[in-house]
Formats: structure tokens, C-alpha cells, sequence
DNA sequence: CAAAAACTCAGTCTCGAGACGGAGAAAAAA
DNA sequence: TTTTTTCTCCGTCTCGAGACTGAGTTTTTG
């Protein structure tokens, strides 16, 4: 998706520049028609994913990158962590503001870890954005309200909880989350029902769970797969 | 003014109204932005949730609704159902096109269900989304072909079971997959746990389920919300 | 190698889950 | 309106779930 260049090359210093990387035309072309109202921000690209976004960003070089997390070639975390290290490497800098349709579990803090400046909810209104970008210039990042509680919840709270699993917990849950009964998972794994009990006994402690249930929608919400 | 069927010709004088219904602003922005570009075609109207969208609807009558599916206030499948409803009473019509981000599961199906004509991944281009708007107006529905496969999947298999839940089953249902027990349940719905095990069980020989646990993944699969 | 942790299974006990039948009240459909 | 479905709750019964204690075997780790 190749937009018209920066007009006359050299940029009127003063305005922050914008690279949009979202793979919904429409949210580029409703960003993009807002952002340009603003006399101060300029966009000077745009990118359809994560793999071009990265590319643009190294050709355009812009102040301000608005990232949407999920994108087909490319997610915005990876894409993120690439662009950094390249600038990083390249000695310039940039902010990245990651905008995105859903608190989507894990991947805001995989977010926030690849070193995103500011986090957004597609839902804010056009002057958030604006506001957050101009904030992401003064140094200062956003966090939309929505998303705070739950991203802090998950960075003071250690790791997640089933680090302290054992193999076999692990294996427990996950086919607890496949909702399995005791006696299906006995089978499954070749021991008895007792020894089911034993296991799914000690995680539920360890992850502080009251009951089975409770345990599946854990193991589907983690993503439990090993 | 009414337009009754586009017979052959381009009509120029009588544009489609269209009314636009989605929770990001961006979007509304970037849609109207683009579909102001076609002559034939009058953005006459915006909401940002289903309720107001259902409102909206009543008082503009447009052609055409452009309908998001994820929304806070009221989804797009329960707006949709409402408005398809409340036109037929007026003896009005209008085509409801899903504009939606992901193939959300049952979603899909239910929107068909519910009367919608057209179903476009929000990764369509601009113009893909104005072919689909002239098409309706045409009696004509347009399916997104990434979701294409899975809708027909759906429709001609199993029927989604669940659409013969009673309400309060499947309010017991969605409560379970947020892995609530039996007492967790009644405390929330303001009923005897003897009730909700009536719902559940039920509910589990209407799913062919066997127990709380499986019908907890089945909903968290099958995105159980209402 | 020795110690620690994990895996295996037993027995016992309590309690919630779920099946089944019945039945009145409320809501929806015809 | 009447009829049917849904919602509510009762009692009873059985069985799986889960807690707890203990203990032998295997694997991991220092």
C-alpha cells in the first residue's frame, strides 16, 4: 500500500510524524482522515501489516507508529520488537502505539514487553488517539483504562501461576480443559482414577481453583497445549 | 423518500441511505469518509452501539445498515433480530450488511439467521464493502468468501444445537463458562440451586453433554454471551 | 551417591453434581 | 380465551469429585 510521499521532501520540522500499520482499510482511512485534521501531525504512511510496517518504517522513519496488534503476515508484537531493535540499531528512535480492537489475554503484556509506548482500544475516540500521540512525543505513554487493571494485574502477579506445575498437573489440565472426565484422563494417561485425583487434587491447590470447572475454563483461557 | 428497486439503471437522484453502526469510531470515520467519495451512495447516519443503532434506524429508515457485530451496549445479532423486526411491523425494508473483525464461531450463523443479507470481514477493501451495498440494493447478498466455507458448514450441518436452550438454560450455560457453580449460579440468577439444576441438566441432555465441565468448554467454544 | 521432588496408588470421608419424578406459577403462543 | 411452554422449586437417590493421610517407586537434582 504505497502512499504519496512526504510533500516537497523536506518535512516542516514541527509536525510528528506518522506511519499507520492496521490491515482494516477502513481504520487507516478513518485514522488517516482524522489525524489530518491536526495541523501538527502529518501521516506519512501507511502499512497493511506487520511485514510492511516494518519495511515503511525503516524507509519513512517516523516519529509516531500506530500499531494494530492483530495482522496476518506480521502480528504488531513481532512487528514491534523488529522495529525497535532496527532503530535501536540505527541509532534513532520511535514510538509505538499500539491500537487494537480487544484486550486480547496475553498479548498486551507481550505488548507492553516488546516495548510499546502507549495501548489503545480501537473503541477510544479519534481525540485519544490524538492525545496519546502527542503525550507518546513528550515521553509520556497511555494506557486505556480498560486495559490498566488487567495489565497490571498481570505484571505484579509472578508469571503465570502454572510455572509451578508439574509435567503431569500440566497434562492433567490440559485435558481437563478438553473437558474430560477423571476416568477419561485415566485412561488417557495409562494410571488410575486415584492418581488422576492426586494430580488434579494438587494443581487446584496450586493454582488456587475450587473445582474442575473452574480449571477447564483456566487451561482454555491460558491456552494450556502441552 | 423510497427507493423501490434499482430496475436497470443507475438512479441518480435517489441516493442509498446508509446508516453506519459500529462501536470504533475510526471506523465510522474511515467508512464514511470513503463511501461520501460515491455519488450514489448518502451516509445519513452513525451509532456507536446496537440500541442506538436500533433508534437511529427507526427515526432515519435508511437503505442500508452497516453493522457491526461486537458491541457493548447491545451486539449486532440481537440489534439486527430488533430492527428486521420492527420494519416489518412498519411494513418498511432494509438490508443489514455484518461488518465484522473476526468469523466469530456461532456468530456467523446467528447473524444469517437473525436477516442479515451480507457478511464482510472488516479486512475488505472500501471497495468490496460499496459493491456489497449496491448488490443489496440489487436483493443481492454478498458473503465474505473467508467466511463463506464456514457459514455453509454450519448451515447445512448439526443446526448449532443450542438454538432449542430456553433462555434460562442457556444464561446457566454461559454462566458455566465462566466456570460458576452451581450455587455461584443461583446467587447470580436470584433462584434455588435446585432450579438451576433443573436448567443444567436440562441443558446437558439437550447438548448430549455429560457433564458441567464439557458443557463449560462447549461454551466457551461456541462463545455463549447472551 | 544421597536428598528431594515427582509419580504412582490405597483407603476413607464428605459434599456437590446430576438424574428422575412431580407440581404449581408465570409467560408465551395459538 | 385456552393451551403450551417455560420457570420455579420440592424430595430422593446415586455417584463422581475432591480433600486428606499415608506410602512405595521412580526420576531429578545437588
Amino acid at each position: 500500500m504505497k502512499i504519496t510521499k512526504c510533500n516537497g521532501g523536506k518535512s516542516v520540522s514541527e509536525k510528528i510524524r506518522i506511519l499507520i500499520v492496521d490491515d482494516h482499510e477502513m481504520v487507516r482511512m478513518g485514522l488517516r482522515a482524522y489525524l489530518e485534521t491536526e495541523k501538527d501531525i502529518d501521516v506519512v504512511g501507511e502499512a497493511c501489516n506487520g511485514r510492511e510496517g516494518m519495511s515503511e518504517s525503516l524507509r519513512l522513519f517516523p516519529d509516531v507508529i500506530l500499531m494494530d496488534l492483530v495482522m496476518d503476515v506480521m502480528d504488531g508484537i513481532a512487528a514491534s520488537k523488529e522495529i525497535i531493535k532496527e532503530f535501536k540499531e540505527r541509532k534513532k528512535e520511535v514510538k509505538i502505539i499500539i491500537l487494537t480492537s480487544f484486550i486480547e489475554e496475553e498479548k498486551t503484556v507481550c505488548a507492553i514487553e516488546a516495548g510499546s509506548f502507549s495501548f489503545l482500544l480501537k473503541t477510544s475516540s479519534a481525540d485519544e488517539i490524538v492525545t496519546a500521540i502527542r503525550k507518546a512525543m513528550k515521553n509520556e505513554s497511555v494506557i486505556d483504562s480498560k486495559a490498566t487493571n488487567y495489565i497490571l494485574n498481570k505484571i505484579n502477579k509472578p508469571q503465570a501461576k502454572h510455572s509451578s506445575l508439574t509435567k503431569r498437573e500440566i497434562k492433567v489440565l490440559k485435558l481437563l480443559g478438553e473437558g474430560k472426565s477423571n476416568k477419561e484422563i485415566s485412561t488417557e494417561l495409562f494410571i488410575g482414577i486415584k492418581t488422576v485425583k492426586k494430580h488434579l487434587s494438587n494443581m487446584l491447590s496450586k493454582l488456587e481453583l475450587e473445582d474442575r470447572t473452574k480449571a477447564s475454563v483456566y487451561a482454555n483461557k491460558n491456552k494450556i497445549l502441552r
